[in-house]
DNA sequence: TTTCTAAAAAACCTTTCAGTTAAATAACCT
DNA sequence: AGGTTATTTAACTGAAAGGTTTTTTAGAAA
């Protein structure tokens, strides 16, 4: 039971419809309607993605008559963030000339020496 | 059935045990039972989680005798930073006029106009 | 060959997840 | 009040997730 926040956030953003949920919010507020039109998919489907996506505090919801229109809320996407600030330096190529030479010689390339 | 890439990554990463897992090979390469130790699993459960990680392309496994070690592969990784980009300007505060301007009228602010 | 160690695969179990349809709420509009 | 619209809740289903124990596989070392 992911009861960490990250878990709870990482997994809400592990399903496309979700996602495009929040690309679509982050073009404005939108009603539960709204929302689901895109989808082929039943209205309590997308009720329920979107409760999902608002116990991981990436939408908080308004009332306006009967409509419950949506806003996103970029908080935790910021914290995904941070947590990807400590692997950021291993996909930026900014490997130091020990980490190229490990690779080198991992690979078995002979010329690993002239690194 | 998230089978794009992204889904596929966000997934794995939204297991506590599996980040865990990816920090410690953030340090260097490591053999299953090494990176099992720390946890209170069994063995195979782990394998379990590092055949997760190694279908979303976040670990590669070498052979050296009986040991598999694994290895961090962080390209996901960078394409979850690179979906992330788009909602940077959400919690970077770097919001436009308009946008303070129409977040202060949705507040109720009578100082609205100010800005 | 036997034996030990590292890891994976198989079979199973329980819980969670993503969807459905049908019923309940809630607010608006006559 | 009665009806329409927007959304949620309830009850159910099938599939996937995460764990277990037991059995195989593969290589090292006797």
């Amino acid at each position: 039971m992911p009861e960490d926040r990250l878990s709870t956030t990482l997994s809400a953003l592990a399903d496309p419809t979700r996602r495009a949920i929040l690309a679509r919010l982050s073009l404005g507020e939108a009603s539960v309607g709204e929302l689901a039109e895109p989808f082929d998919m039943s209205l309590p489907a997308v009720s329920k993605h979107l409760k999902v996506l608002e116990r991981a505090g990436l939408i908080s919801r308004g009332r306006e008559a009967q409509w419950r229109p949506c806003r996103l809320e970029a908080a935790p996407l910021r914290d995904i963030n941070s947590w990807l600030d400590s692997y950021r330096r291993f996909w930026e190529e900014k490997f130091d000339r020990l980490d190229l030479y490990l690779q080198e010689l991992q690979k078995g390339n002979p010329d690993a020496e002239k690194n």
